[in-house]
DNA sequence: GCTTGACCCTATAGCCACTAGAACCTTCAT
DNA sequence: ATGAAGGTTCTAGTGGCTATAGGGTCAAGC
């Protein structure tokens, strides 16, 4: 029983929106879904199970860029998979750098939030500490 | 002395690009400076401090439109600081929003470096993990 | 005065990953 | 037959710059 989708059930079945998964198909992640009479996309199951992986690959912070790469080399069973791990630690590099990176702009928020004990812009201490260059 | 400085000088004594300073300028958040007879745009050592100001700003993560409104409260020495509070403390809670995301992401691309074991796409658990739908 | 080369100008288009809106067409239940 | 819900294409906009093209200006040295 193959049932097909529509775009708006497909999208609704991944929590995708349906947009998205034009914008998908023009920009070749997804492949040109096959129409009604009237133009309508139809989806299969195998087209969902794609439309899942990119999203998955998406949460994980990979650009379409790597996403596109990933399905090029999901389909080939035979091939090595050193690209996908290299795909994988790249970002996870990336990952650990903005996380560093967020941690500092935590506290430098948090002191500022802190230090604020006027009550007139004149005294504010965030606005006094953000007029001048600074160190950490 | 009021040593004037051309867009490229002031860039480089505060770690900006020209093209960003005018960009600046077109979006608001600088005010058109004066200009030599030829055009070239020159900035007084207020500007320069109003450049540093929204660099830090940005530094912390602040959109240009809410930099655009710390400069506004800036001005006005007389006015209440409670709306500046607020700005830190909405980024504060968005950092943090964010840093909850990137240690989750951090996880699991991390799980995913470990799992690959096998030498092919056929055997690759990154790629097998990216096809199911997926709890964490 | 003239040339050189570093610097500056504007305007336009591009980046990413969508999102919004307009104007129209299809499907399906009643 | 009608009307609502959903589909279609197309263009333009988002943020915060960056890149490129095609020119003009400035200061120093000759």
């Amino acid at each position: 029983m193959e049932s097909r989708l529509t775009i708006g059930q497909l999208a609704k079945s991944t929590e995708t929106k349906a947009v998205t998964i034009r914008y998908y198909e023009r920009a070749r992640l997804m492949s040109p879904a096959t129409r009604t009479a009237g133009g309508y996309r139809l989806y299969t199951a195998r087209e969902r199970d794609r439309l899942i992986f990119i999203k998955h690959a998406r949460q994980l912070g990979l650009s379409l860029e790597d996403v596109k790469a990933l399905l090029g080399l999901a389909d080939d069973e035979e091939a090595p998979c050193d690209r996908v791990d290299e795909i994988i630690h790249v970002q996870l590099a990336r990952v650990r750098e903005r996380l560093k990176h967020l941690r500092q702009l935590e506290q430098e928020l948090d002191r500022l939030e802190r230090c604020c004990h006027g009550d007139k812009i004149a005294d504010c201490q965030i606005i006094e500490s953000l007029s001048r260059a600074h160190g950490p």
